[in-house]
DNA sequence: GCTACGGCTTAACAAAAGTCAATTACTCGC
DNA sequence: GCGAGTAATTGACTTTTGTTAAGCCGTAGC
């Protein structure tokens, strides 16, 4: 740990923007940063769980392996956000593989750090629920997605959630590759494709990594629309 | 808080399990317990959050209802889980509804007990952070199912956690209606029909609410297998 | 500038799941 | 035991998604 930038980045994560300065600074002091290529493995399903990830740059993906080698994204990660909470605390192994999806750096806190510190100051145990309560209620909603929402709309969320503005128009770069946004959406690459043209008729082009979104409040009306109501709107 | 049996249970629940004895009645002296009525709702998506609920008998179900009236079933407990703790910390609203499903019991313990004990405790953070990890590895698990798993598979699924034998044949009694496993599962009700009827094939046969699973280890290899591998069986 | 490669899109087909409606099977109250 | 009301099943049909394979396009390397 020793970039400025790094450090603004870490305090403001999840974990730790809810402690003291003074403590925020005393873990940082005792995790050191690391750096991941593209494609490089960070742990596996199975490892045994020894520390907690910040992400300070970069994307890593969380994903688990069934036995037959199908693969299933459970979450997407950036800057700011934490995981491995889940199972530091518990000394139990990573119920899921991490991989970085971009040249990525991480700061590593060491779980034993965490909870020896949590003997003494509650703030700590507190500032690991609100991370990880964080990451329930994102759990939560991709749940509701899956089950609630079609395909196109799982996508107008995922848009959504990259552009910033309430309304208007606007035109993002999409953060990973196609093929990860399936997986994070849980859908196959060809059905996305199908998806985005789809949504072309909402005033929605994609061009590359580039996607331009003509009226945020109508993809937003879109997205939240029953299972059954968007195809009615066809006719 | 007076029946026996009720503290048993509230003993061995997940969420004080891991206290010592005497905090743990500490805190189950300063809680009551409360009978709802099959169909009563508990809390609703939108009220503040107040209390952690533990379940001391019956079915819970907790959905998010959208803006249009579409329900998605994010989860269904009981006897042993607690729900709401993700929220009763963080003074915000529940982001979803609980309804009781069957004749329930629960067990209302103050967020503000805990919160404060916790100052003094740090064990009790420890156990709040247990049960909520479990949360979380439920929906992870829960998330990956719904991503990779056809719906058949997701039944086998649901029916392997009813049945407590490891292999061998068993019958279990569907625990609530199948139009709310239908939900839970992610699927429309005519769609569990199918998926029951198809788990035939597998030596499962469905009488009312009772299920005779014929080979378990069967069965869950069946549940294991990739997305495109149970129809090339059929071969 | 050409070629090889990977990622993306498209198309065609198959399977799975949703929708709607009709029927049947239960359950509860009388 | 009968009838009303609810839940579950079934069937016909549509839509969505997965699957596979072919082709396209941009990039990187030569």
């Amino acid at each position: 740990m020793a970039d400025n930038i790094d450090t603004a980045t870490a305090h403001s994560a999840v974990l730790l923007s809810s402690l003291p300065r003074a403590v925020a600074d005393h873990i940082l002091q005792r995790s050191a940063s690391k750096a991941f290529k593209r494609g490089e493995t960070i742990f596996c399903q199975g490892d045994e769980a020894q520390h907690i990830y910040v992400v300070l740059d970069g994307w890593v993906k969380l994903f688990r392996i069934t036995p037959t080698g199908a693969e299933a994204v459970v979450g997407v990660f950036t800057k700011g956000r934490s995981f491995g909470e889940a199972v530091a605390f518990e000394n139990i192994s990573y119920p899921v593989t991490a991989e970085a999806v971009t040249d990525t750096r991480l700061l590593l806190v060491r779980a034993s750090l965490l909870t020896t510190m949590m003997r003494d100051q509650p703030e700590i145990a507190m500032a690991i629920l609100s991370s990880t309560f964080r990451h329930l209620h994102f759990l939560v909603t991709q749940v509701e997605q899956l089950k609630a929402h079609t395909g196109a709309q799982r996508v107008a969320e995922f848009l959504l959630e990259l552009c910033d503005a309430e309304s208007g128009s606007c035109t993002i770069i999409l953060p990973y590759d196609k093929s990860l946004i399936a997986g994070r959406l849980g859908m196959q690459p060809a059905s996305l494709s199908r998806a985005f043209n789809r949504l072309e008729t909402l005033g929605v082009k994609i061009t590359q990594n580039q996607a331009m979104i003509g009226d945020i409040g109508q993809l937003r009306e879109y997205m939240m629309e029953d299972r059954s109501a968007p195809w009615k709107k066809a006719d």
